[in-house]
DNA sequence: TCTGGGGTCCTAGGACCC
DNA sequence: TCTGGGGTCCTAGGACCC
């Protein structure tokens, strides 16, 4: 805990449904749910107009179809417009300290103090707030952000959440632990569902009770690193830096499918593709890692992994599959598959593959493994999908609200037209394409 | 039509080594 | 012959986060 309020947090409020609005003037002010939108999707982001009417994140996509009211968007992501989105406020952290930790797409830490020159009074901290959410407006075309100030990433983590959305919180040194005893324990980070429950039943429901228990009493409901935890969060001792680049200690590709699959063939091309996209993601960032995990859940949703750790690491997406499906053989299909996702960890920065590859050398046999095949063209129906950003030959830019029967309804407008036309296409229309996320940003004169 | 996808960190047991 | 403790690596599972 630092004596000034010098560790800021912000997230962008609703963030994923946000960029949906600003790019799809017709959503403005309606409810927006962002997720999968398949049988076995689920909530990533709801609009505060669908919040109202009870769909939250992590719900079933169908609980939030059954709450919303006809007309709410069910969208699936544009995770390319978020990133962009995304960068843009990073950047503007960026020029208020060098010291920015992103937590994720949406959310960071900010160390005021690694800057000098800020003015780290409660009231010099409250103006600096003021000034980021109005130029993250600006700059995003309207996404609005709450931010938190306080003595630690603890506080302003707490801060930022307790006037949301679009607010702006200080927790003045000094008053950290009047702030946070009357909140409930599931505001702490760390604090989910088992833990919450376990506190529950020793009669801790608020962070007041929580600082009333003893370390012991912590360490022995909870274990040793998080009843640790446990036990300074609830006095607000808190030193966690802010640290800006964290490396990644694993990737990983997964899928639920839309039904459960038991066939070892097809599982097995789908773990080829996963492997591939995985070696992909490595290669892209020089990575490569010693241990290939197989995770599995089943019909009844139990969730198992299988692993192998290689004496060198590999960023070989063969290799990777190669392993994956014995290791899937070996563990079995009984019953049924829900999911198949495929991960490497145990990361190094190169690959000796990397360094002393002969590209003429004949690749090493692999029995089970063959090259994935260019995936087959989609039938047209199946192509377009519910907030795609399209293009129309005649009719322009647009996005898609829905799609069957052979056809495609498209609502013509972007973030800086007025709501504009719908219009049902064929799915399999010449003139309509995908297109890119729309420019938020008015066209500058004369530039 | 229950329950995504991408991660991180921790725990615990067994193997193995000194 | 028996007892032993610590450290590291690997594997599997679980809690949690956004």
């Amino acid at each position: 805990m630092r004596r000034e309020a010098s560790v800021l947090h912000l997230d962008l409020d609703a963030f994923f449904a946000a960029v949906e609005q600003r790019d799809k003037p017709s959503l403005r002010g309606r409810p927006v749910v962002v997720g999968g939108t398949g049988g076995r999707g689920v909530v990533a982001t709801a609009s505060y107009e669908a919040r109202a009417y009870g769909a939250r994140s992590a719900m079933s996509t169908a609980e939030a179809r059954r709450r919303c009211p006809s007309g709410t968007a069910f969208l699936g992501g544009r995770f390319g417009a978020y990133r962009r989105t995304s960068d843009v406020v990073m950047e503007l952290l960026r020029e208020l300290s060098p010291l920015v930790e992103p937590v994720s797409i949406d959310e960071a830490y900010v160390d005021l103090a690694a800057a000098g020159g800020h003015d780290l009074s409660v009231d010099g901290v409250t103006a600096l707030a003021r000034d980021l959410k109005a130029r993250i407006a600006e700059a995003t075309g309207g996404v609005t952000g709450s931010v938190g100030i306080g003595s630690s990433k603890l506080m302003a983590k707490i801060a930022s959440d307790l006037d949301k959305p679009d607010g702006l919180v200080v927790v003045a040194p000094g008053t950290e632990l009047d702030v946070l005893h009357p909140l409930p324990v599931t505001r702490l980070g760390g604090v989910g569902p088992a833990t919450a429950e376990r506190l529950r039943q020793v009669g801790v429901a608020t962070v007041a009770q929580l600082a009333a228990k003893s370390l012991p009493d912590l360490v022995a409901l909870a274990g040793r690193a998080h009843g640790t935890g446990l036990y300074q969060l609830a006095r607000a001792d808190d030193d966690r830096p802010v640290v800006a680049e964290r490396g990644a200690k694993s990737v990983s590709q997964e899928s639920t499918f839309e039904r459960d699959l038991t066939d070892l063939s097809e599982l097995n091309r789908l773990i080829d593709s996963m492997a591939t996209r995985v070696g992909e993601r490595l290669r892209s960032s020089a990575l490569s890692g010693r241990t290939v995990t197989l995770k599995l859940r089943r019909y009844d949703f139990t969730t198992m992994t299988r692993s192998q750790t290689l004496p060198q690491p590999t960023d070989d997406a063969r290799q990777v599959a190669s392993i994956a499906r014995r290791l899937l053989a070996e563990a079995g299909t009984g019953g049924g598959l829900r999911l198949v996702g495929v991960g490497v960890s145990g990361l190094s920065q190169y690959a000796q593959g990397d360094l002393f590859a002969d590209d003429d050398a004949p690749q090493e046999a692999t029995e089970a493994v063959v090259e994935e095949p260019a995936a087959p063209e989609p039938p047209a129906d199946r192509r377009w999908w519910p907030g795609q950003d399209v293009v129309h030959d005649e009719l322009g830019p647009g996005w898609v609200w829905g799609r069957g029967l052979g056809r495609v309804t498209v609502r013509f407008e972007g973030p800086l037209t007025a709501p504009g036309p719908v219009r049902t296409l064929a799915a399999d229309d010449p003139a309509l394409h995908p297109g890119d996320p729309p420019d938020w940003r008015p066209a500058t004169m004369g530039a």
